[in-house]
DNA sequence: TGTACATCAGTGAACGCGCGTTCACTGATGTAC
DNA sequence: TGTACATCAGTGAACGCGCGTTCACTGATGTAC
């Protein structure tokens, strides 16, 4: 009990989980006032914990929302990866279910999905989360491999741009109709669930046929 | 020569185009620090001028990034028209003509393009930009229109959908590989417009055979 | 053409604010013996 | 089990800064007569 530090209230001198509580915190304030009214000290006054207090644990603000982004794609090349191994081994059926899974996630973690898509990371900069955003495109990357290693069709497209096609025509719903729910969505007659299913299955089923030429 | 001072020093008292150079100034401010990094006061510093000014022309900060994304969806407007009327009849290709357009101008325009989709303005806040933003996506609305009544296909797909389709993937290509092109553009071995034809193409000529039926 | 006056588009000083970050510090915790 | 000590994770006060915005003002411009 006593060495847990766990169960004590948030008066406590050591508050034992304070990065956890920072970054859970982090997420509610972007969600509520969006990347660019997100603040340290904000997030210190928020949490309870002096303004000083967040920098035993980041470097500095940037890190706090590159650390969200991380975990987010942490978290969306975990569901891409629970996609690609939900249903048949049809590589077409794959790469849609993929694309909803990405939307899905979108949909459900908005203020993580900005600070992975919103925040404009430079490549390079912050190391840990280059590879986790490798690590969810590579998912679709490999769903896309599969399809176009299967066809010797002499036209088949490469494997990079089919992956590239559906991660950028997913995420541009997602960040249109979702990320900004609020602003746009009224502009839709439809979810963009529906929108991503209807325009995408156009575009996979010609794959298909491509493939099977 | 008295009268226009539009030729003296930026020393004149009244300046004679201060909004006009403001906008311009916003831009290019955006352009070097981002959304972010825009700041009424920053802009009046660059342009010579007092940091009250601006606000003889302006309410406020946010007014200013709502009429350079304004203008930004007048002129994509325009460039949707030209490229919907610049080729023969045929709707697939219009429509591809279309989307190429819209890259097209986030690839010479980025700080207008993020003015436009990434500053989170609400609907009906400012209503000569939702204005302008429905006078761009019609133009891509109408094509579309175009391409599906000429069908009588029984499934053939909702000109709405095929339009918003259109729109949102290539805008995810533009805000994935233009806005932020220093960040992501490395990841990619071809153009962002070479990625839009390849991908694109494969869903419209789908679209095509759909409604040939 | 000249004069009085209204309006327009600036000035510059000031405000309060919240921010990011640093610093010396201190109380609590864990560990070696 | 008890004690000395190192380390860890906080405090709280302070900093300088730039920001958005307001205000009373003033010089320049345009207009009516």
């Amino acid at each position: 009990m006593a060495p847990s530090g766990r169960q004590g209230s948030r008066a406590d001198y050591h508050h034992g989980d304070l990065r956890e509580t920072l970054i859970r915190a982090a997420m509610s304030m972007i969600a509520e006032r969006g990347l660019a009214g997100f603040a340290l000290s904000g997030l210190a006054r928020a949490v309870g914990v002096s303004s000083a207090a967040p920098y035993r644990h980041f470097r500095n603000r940037t890190a706090v929302i590159a650390e969200v982004a991380r975990r987010g794609f942490e978290q969306l090349a975990a569901n891409l990866e629970a996609a690609r191994q939900a249903g048949g081994v049809d590589p077409i059926a794959t790469l849609e279910r993929c694309a909803q899974a990405h939307l899905a996630f979108a949909a459900r973690e908005p203020p993580v999905y900005a600070a992975m898509f919103e925040a404009g990371f430079p490549l390079g900069r912050y190391l840990d989360l280059d590879r986790s955003r490798d690590a969810a495109f590579v998912v679709v990357r490999m769903a896309a491999q599969n399809a176009v290693s299967r066809s010797t069709a002499p036209n088949r497209p490469p494997a990079q741009m089919v992956a590239l096609y559906v991660w950028s025509s997913t995420h541009g719903i997602a960040n249109l109709f979702i990320s900004h729910a609020d602003n746009n969505s009224r502009l839709l007659p439809m979810t963009p669930e529906q929108l991503l299913e209807a325009g995408l299955m156009i575009y996979l089923q010609s794959l298909g046929m491509l493939l099977a030429v």
